[in-house]
DNA sequence: TTGTATGCGTTATCAT
DNA sequence: ATGATAACGCATACAA
């Protein structure tokens, strides 16, 4: 290992202090201008690379992020970090990204690792899995702002960045109802999550809205990805009368409830109307069109990381005074997989 | 900021010197189980929590591993990162992730917030922008290593980990010469990525073996995202006579043109037979199923991570010498899309 | 098995 | 506008 360049070797061969040096490369306005070319000067030709470990010892900082998702691919996890990403770059920040794989103990891990790397701020994401949040107590003891996204811990005194999931499920319930439909399946996945709690909400709030009884052989319980239509729809092929209607909480799923419908000889949206959930690519590639929530994960991520950026500054203060809950806009994309009514 | 716990203050509550404590900590085989004991006792006690800014000054390592893609929201890329994830969580490296969104200036900016970052080793997928690889000298000459994977830089002397591209795509065009096709159309990306040159030799060769000809108004560049298809298909519209094979490098648009093909009124696999790449959800979804190059992310992204594991204990030398290429399996998956023998 | 002394390269404080 | 000096908290060479 070759002897690195260090602050006293610019400064010895510009003819200043290291101090003078230190300041001139953190842009420190009292540095004449003339020495602080000089000492630029000098960096470029000795190869000088500051030295993060020891600024980092001095001023207790990292400049890394963390952030904990449950899966890192994921269509929308991974537009949400995208979003993140831009503006962390932005802001000069770095990201050290886990990954939860919805398990609690998994989660406590990669908390307690980003914990001990010292990052400035965390996001997090939770698993399916995870209880409680007692494993994020060391950040907030020490002031390290912590936020949550999309799936938040509701009543923990933590800021949290999420869509109105009973509203989005609302409207698209609604939506099924204006089309015709009186006996809506919603599919959904663990309820222990904010998300599909409240999106079960406003599914049953529509129905309330409109005087239709929430029926809980219409619920069904699924790990959404795009093999469980198959399951799905051997499940709706049994009710009597069939449904009319089907709210999915994840495109992927729809598109594969859609496809198996169709193999039974269920014709989308006549027989059958189908909204889906995040506007995933793929809704816009089967057929028919699948009618969608839009759920802006980069836009999410940015939101995210910008607000935690605000709250870095702060020291001590975290954001445990800052109790809000951000909501996001999202909208129903209505396309083909639900319009009963084609002749309107 | 209160005060923080150091080993001399566990080391004076013990009654050893920092010296022991230090070692405990790092687990160190000299060290008597009951002062072990002890001093983990008091850690826990006192709340210690160990200072990585002083211990990676000391040891001039990180611990954490960069990787710089050229999107985050790829379902490949996410695919590829969430292996690295493993690999790194397993042997306790924390993953810094930034993307170049394409662009070779953003990539040159990344490689250098990761060199000053200190990444202990880096992970480079490279932009389609990218013309040359001069930016990631500052980590060969530290002997930092570096390893390329699924756009690689080819005759750089470093290390890429891939698909056999060249091989990939001759199966798929065999394939689609099986089924009868006399005119193939090939869609692909930016030619200057080595992932997409592959694919073409691949096509070439196809074309040699069966002593068809070379015709190059049958090529068409894209940028292969879920909107191209009605670009490509009105390209393709345009051809007299129209092809009977489609080979898209990408599944997604793949997806996007069979629904406008669909929309034009021809018939897949009857009229034209189609091949996508990537093996991604959305080929098990659409009608019919897309045939498609089963491209294995996440194994490529936990054997990059595995390999560059190796190499980080080997200070000073890189992997300048380890010259090789390592080439993954890939694995036609034959759907629908292509089946026009649909009798045999 | 344990301890002493020192350096890692920077930034902050205080002084000039 | 610049400099001298002292931390920051740990790991290691050397000594015992």
């Amino acid at each position: 290992m070759e002897k690195e360049i260090t602050i006293y070797d610019i400064a010895k061969d510009v003819g200043v202090s290291p101090t003078t040096v230190s300041r001139a490369l953190n842009h420190h306005p009292a540095v004449h201008e003339k020495t602080k070319k000089k000492i630029f000067d000098a960096v470029l030709k000795m190869g000088y690379q500051s030295n993060i470990f020891a600024a980092n010892l001095r001023t207790k900082r990292t400049n890394n992020i963390g952030v904990i998702v449950p899966r890192l691919n994921s269509n929308f996890q991974s537009s949400v970090l995208a979003g993140m990403e831009k503006a962390a770059n932005e802001a000069g920040l770095n990201l050290i990204i886990s990954q939860s794989l919805e398990s609690f103990e998994k989660e406590k891990a990669n908390a307690n690792t980003m914990f001990n790397s010292r990052v400035d701020g965390l996001l997090v994401s939770l698993a399916s899995d995870t209880e409680n949040i007692d494993h994020y107590k060391p950040f907030l003891r020490k002031g390290i702002p912590l936020l949550f996204f999309d799936r938040i811990a509701e009543q923990s005194g933590c800021t949290g960045i999420v869509i109105d999931n009973i509203q989005a499920a609302l409207n698209a319930t609604n939506h099924l109802i204006e089309q015709g439909c009186k006996r809506i399946v919603h599919v959904l996945g663990n309820i222990k999550i904010n998300v599909y709690a409240d999106r079960l909400k406003g599914y049953k709030y529509a129905l309330l809205e409109n005087e239709m009884l929430f029926d809980p052989s219409l619920i069904i319980l699924s790990d959404l990805n795009e093999e469980a239509g198959e399951e799905i729809i051997s499940k709706i092929m049994k009710l009597n009368p069939l449904p009319d209607g089907l709210f999915v909480s994840n495109d992927a799923c729809a598109a594969s409830c859609i496809r198996h419908l169709k193999l039974e000889g269920i014709r989308i949206p006549e027989d059958i109307a189908v909204v889906g959930f995040n506007n995933d690519v793929i809704s816009r590639l089967v057929e028919p069109n699948i009618t969608t929530v839009n759920y802006p994960g980069y836009e999410m991520g940015e939101l995210a990381m910008k607000n935690l950026i605000k709250h870095l500054d702060k020291p001590n203060e975290g954001m445990l005074e800052n109790t809000n809950k951000i909501t996001l806009r999202s909208d129903l994309i209505i396309r083909k997989s639900s319009k009963k009514e084609i002749s309107l």
